[in-house]
Order: C-alpha cells, then structure tokens, then sequence
DNA sequence: GTGAAAGCGCTAACAA
DNA sequence: TTGTTAGCGCTTTCAC
C-alpha cells in the first residue's frame, strides 16, 4: 500500500495535521518542524493523493478536454499545448474523443464531472443550448463556438474565409464553392457566412456544399458536386477534406490548380506535404490550446468572472493549390 | 453542491448503504426498492462521485497514459483507440505528453500513481531499470518496448525493417543506411539490428547515423551524412524522419527515388500525401493501443497475471520513394 | 505553532 | 434484504 500521510506524520513525531499544513500551507508550520516532515516524507516517498484531498477541498486539480476526434490532425497540437500548458499550472488532463457524437459528448460530460475542475470543449457538436444547460453544473471552456455566458476562445476563421475569396476573385475566379463541415461545427457556418458577405463584395457567385464528413472520404464524395455547380475555386472546410477533393476532382479529370483552385483550413502537415501543397487557412491551434486552459482556470479560481471571449487571428498562407482561373470555362 | 448518495438515499426513504448496493452490487438489492432507487437518482440527476469511491476501493477507474509526443503524427490513432476501448470498459484515461525527456516521464508517472490504476507507456524514453523500478508499484503496460515482468505490445517492426531490406537489395542497391531515431527508443534498436541482420544476409553494406530527432528536422539534418556515405538505399525511423531526409537530400541535388530510396516507418497520413508518396513499414497503432488497454486491465485485475508480451505483425507498403539502384554511382 | 476531532462521499463488513 | 458502523486519506475549524 501506498504511503499515506499518517506515516509520515509517524515518522517525524507530529501529528497529522501538521504534515497536512507542511504542503498545503508551509508558512504556518515551524521552519524547523516543516524541514523533518519534508524530509520524513521523502524518506518515505511519499505523494500526497489528490483524490483524497479533492474529497475535502472540493478541488480535483483536474481537467477534461473533449475532442471530436483525436486522430483528426488538427486537434493533437492543441491537445499536446493545452495538456503541457495545464501540468505546468498544476492540472492533469483527462483526454475524450467523441468520434463525432453529440451524445457521447454529453455522456462524457456527465462522467468527467464529478472527477474535474472544469472541462474544455474544443469544436463540441452539442448544440448550444446543451452545452449552456450543462455549463451551469460545471466550469467550461469552449473553443471555436461562442456560447453565451461562457469563456470561448475563438479562431477568427471568418477573416481567414474572407481572404481566401479576395485572393481566388484577385485570381479571376467567379465562380465559388464552399465545402462545408459538420452540420453543428461552428467554425463551417463561419467560413460559409464569412465566404458568402466576401463573395457578394467581390460580385462572385458562391456556391454551398454540405455538410461533408470532416475528412478526406467527405471531399473526395463532394468534388463531383463541385464540378456539377462549375465552381472554379473551391474554400473546404478543412485540409482533408481540401485534399480528399482535390484526389476526387481528379478522378473526374480536373486537376489542381490548372482547372481548379482548392483552399484548406488548419494548416496541417497533411496539407504541407500534400501535393500540390494545400493553399490554406493557418490555425492558431497551439495558442488556442493554452487560452483556453487559461480562461478555463480563471473560470475556476473566480465563478463569474466575467464572459471572456478570446479571438485569435488566422492567415491565409497562400501555396499552390491555387492558381489564375482557366481562360475557359473548363465545362464549355 | 452536486447530488450525494444521502439525498438519493433519503429521497428514496432507504439508507445510504442500499443506494450504494443499487449501483454496485444490483442483484443485494430487492427489485422494488431497486427500482425506488434508480427513479430517485434519476429524478435528483445523482452521479457517483468516482473520486470518494476510489478512496474506499482502491480503484480510480482511471487509467494514464504517456507518450512521447502527442503531436508527431504516430500517437494520436494510438491514443484515440485506446481511449474509446478504455471508455467501453468503464475506463477514464490522462493522456500526458512527456516531449521526449525521461526526466518528465518519470514525473509524470508519478504526480499520476495514486489517481490511476494502471499506466499505459507508449514508446517510453525512460530507461528499462527504470521503469522495472517503478513497476514495482504500480500496474504498467508498455508499448514498443520490452521489459522483464512487464506486458508488453511489441510492433515487430524488425521484421518491417528486414522486408525493406529485401526490398531495396532486390531494387539492386548496395548500400545502405539506417536513420535511427532517439537513443531510448526500442523501435529505433530493432530497425537498426533488424536491418543490419538482412543486409548481412544479402552481403551489402549497411551504416548507421544517429541519433536523430524524430522529427522533420531530425531528417533534413541526417541527409548530407547519408550522401557522405555514399548510400543509394535509406531507412529511417519513422515516416516525419523519412521525409525531411527527402527534403535534406533535394537541397543536396539528390533526387527521390531516382538517385536514391528512402523508406519510412508507421504509415501516417503524412507519408501517404508526401510527394513522392512514402514507401513505408506500416505499423499496427490502433490494435496496439487496444491490445495495450486490455494487458494493462489484466494486469490490473489479476496482479502477476504473467508477463504477456504480445507481438503485432507490421507490413511493408512500397509506394514511390522506392527504386531501382541508379546504374552508375551518383558519386562517381 | 501544534494537536484534536469532525467530516468530505462512498463502500464494506457485520448485525439484524 | 436492509440498516449500522467504521473508515479510506486528507483538510480544516477549533482549542490549546
């Protein structure tokens, strides 16, 4: 069995209590008394367990982070910030994949509850007025969807949408598809809104496609689609679905970007190693992942403190699967 | 304050330890008062707090999970795998990101020991004694590693690495190199003695450079020593390490696969959309991250269950960054 | 500055 | 089948 504070107390000739305040409150112990319970307590190696003290204290010093899908390569970099970010603040982090599923969302949220501090919903697919009506038991913090009431760091994808059309209509494209996302991903309405006002300034015509799955299998089925409305340039909801429509649009002869131009989202390594390299909107995912920790344990420490919304700012990083729009209209 | 089991317990007009019952052990309790009792945790919305059982039962319920880095492309299928399958068994699980230090691994394994029941280490850096010590207290199952008294999920990727071999030697090259990746790494090991074996057998030569990162960086850096030694076949760690080796080895005017082949390891997304597509050993994560899971529960169930180690076959998938020997030497 | 005692939410003998 | 009781490891008043 493991070593419990009793021991330790055993060991240094005081009472439990004292070898208590010795870690959760030094400075009210005796210097001379707190250097015999330390070094009693690394004689024993012993570890004080949090789950114990999160029975009286009320405090887990844990955290859940839920995720659509782990293996969806935009979310390990964030999960690897948020996690290394929340150890340095004193938090372990459970990681959840839903796969996708709103009812596993909540479930997972129902069983992380009772075992955390808080949790981070990144991308959630619960609507909002679940997430809302859930929110009132337990802190949250949301990423990429705004809730009301609760602290959300948002990628400002919109802005990236708006000059991903500026540049395919600075190309010549006139006419424009956007890939959506899942029905519930907040950040496909933003890039749909966003792509539609900048299609409208620009006099283009803009068409929508969706939702898709978010991966691969989702572009290559919707590229047919896209040739069908005569889209010359095309806004995916993300780098794989940008990629999975780009193998599809081959397949149906067209090929990127001499007869059509594709934007991702996300700047993930699939899209840099793709070929041709994905044209895409980059993702502050890292940053996110640390904001979101951080507004999440303010959330904690003061209840109420305020509805922070935290908007980060995306880039276009212009590659090369964009290119001029084809003299002829490819479908003439 | 959340829903305990003596607001159930006096709702449902039964003591506490019978709501206990309900839920731990159903068939202790009367069928009717069973019913009373479920209708009133219903009605109160009550969740058991996993944290305050623990406490009595010694079992968490949790699981850990290490790796070295959950942003390089090989862990996230690991990890999704082995949390959905963890959930199925009434399993939470921490994922923590070690990036790549020993040091924080061994941390980590502790800070983790009394919130879990078992950990789970991918790929760890930490050394076998190490670990073994560690083991003593408390349930391990590792990944890619094999250490004495512990159950273990090996990839066999030693195979993986004598197939490329083959591969390469029937393409006709006569030299060859081996890219090895952090010093603490078993695959690393095995791809180095594997391939050393195969290159014996077939009579051509075989160098070794190393350690590398294992990274895109680690690669580049690694490609002019290849060039030095005048390899037209190479074999690196894994598939990031194969592909900044490629990008290394066209700064130096050597193209793929015409002046030279390069085979990777692990089969991620990025060795598929890399240009040319990855020649590669195809490593069986998400069965390893459930089979993983399942050793790991044993061990927790049945304490010296016998040291399972459990072998998983890898495959060599040839793609484009293969091919015949140039027919003169690049360096001639 | 330190000890004593109560209690966090739950389970597990033991009685009844 | 159900209730009673003790106690898991820890923190936190309250006394001293």
């Amino acid at each position: 069995m493991a070593v419990t504070i009793r021991e330790v107390a055993q060991a240094a000739g005081v009472h439990v209590s004292t070898v208590s305040r010795t870690f959760s409150a030094p400075n009210l112990v005796n210097a001379e008394t707190r250097e015999r319970v330390i070094a009693a307590a690394a004689e024993l190696g012993y570890r004080p367990n949090l789950a114990a003290r999160a029975l009286t204290t009320g405090r887990t010093n844990n955290l859940g982070l839920i995720v659509a899908d782990i293996a969806n390569p935009f979310f390990p970099p964030l999960i690897k910030a948020a996690q290394s970010y929340a150890r340095v603040r004193g938090y372990q982090v459970f990681v959840a994949d839903t796969d996708e599923d709103p009812r596993v969302e909540e479930e997972l949220i129902g069983t992380l509850a009772r075992q955390v501090d808080g949790v981070l919903l990144v991308s959630p697919r619960l609507s909002n007025a679940a997430i809302a009506r859930l929110g009132a038991d337990l802190p949250f913090a949301v990423v990429n969807r705004r809730v009301k009431g609760l602290p959300a760091v948002l990628m400002d994808v919109g802005s990236g949408a708006g000059a991903a059309v500026d540049h395919l209509a600075g190309l010549g494209h006139r006419r424009l598809a956007v890939l959506g996302g899942p029905r519930s991903s907040w950040t496909s309405g933003q890039i749909r809104r966003a792509a539609g006002a900048a299609a409208e300034r620009h006099g283009v015509d803009l068409s929508y496609h969706g939702p898709n799955a978010p991966t691969e299998q989702g572009g290559y089925r919707a590229a047919a689609a896209v040739l069908e409305a005569g889209a010359t340039g095309v806004i995916a909801y993300n780098d794989l679905v940008a990629i999975g429509a780009i193998e599809g649009l081959a397949v149906e002869g067209a090929e990127v970007p001499r007869d059509i131009s594709v934007v991702g989202v996300d700047d993930t390594v699939a899209g840099r190693l793709n070929h041709p390299k994905l044209t895409t909107i980059a993702m502050p995912t890292q940053t996110a992942g640390r904001a979101a920790v951080d507004l999440l344990l303010q959330a904690i420490d003061v209840a109420g403190s305020g509805t922070v919304q935290m908007i980060l700012e995306t880039d276009l990083l212009v590659r090369e699967s964009t290119g001029p729009c084809p003299a002829v209209d490819r479908r003439a």
